[in-house]
DNA sequence: TCGGTGTTTCGGA
DNA sequence: TCCGAAACACCGA
């Protein structure tokens, strides 16, 4: 999906950097990366893409970084969840986290994910690789 | 400098 | 099954 980036900052030729994240680190931009590569109709986990990156541990910087992305237009960050499968939280101008749950409910339903009693189907997720 | 996050994992009740 | 603790990286007061 690094097309898409390319395609997106309309600088295929240019320097590979990302506008949109000059003023983020590097973990940050690692972040959006591996979101861009979830493939539709599937979901990954806070704790998979941390562990791709390095440590379980950054697992909680992951979601900092995900809650706060500059392009959530052309970052699906509705398909990220926590490793207990459930939806967690979806942060939403005006409103609280969790209300945004089921919202992120709805997004993931509508691209074709499965769901079982609030809970992804397993076969649904995707792990960075 | 401190406190708080869209989390995770481990240990106890 | 549920609750509380600590650990990462980063932002805002």
């Amino acid at each position: 999906m690094d097309n898409l980036y390319r395609a997106y900052l309309g600088r295929a030729s240019g320097p590979k950097k990302l506008d949109f994240l000059d003023n983020v680190s590097e973990f940050r931009k690692k972040v959006y990366l591996q979101l861009c590569r979830i493939p539709r109709g599937k979901v990954t986990t806070y704790g998979a893409i941390a562990k791709k990156l390095g440590s379980k541990k950054q697992s909680r910087a992951v979601g900092t970084a995900v809650a706060t992305n500059p392009i959530s237009l052309i970052i699906p960050c509705h398909r990220v969840l926590p490793s207990t499968l459930r939806v967690g939280n979806y942060g939403m101008p005006g409103k609280d986290p969790t209300e945004g749950g089921p919202i992120k409910h709805a997004l993931l339903k509508r691209e074709g994910v499965k769901f079982i009693e609030e809970k992804v189907a397993k076969e649904c997720v995707w792990s960075p690789n």
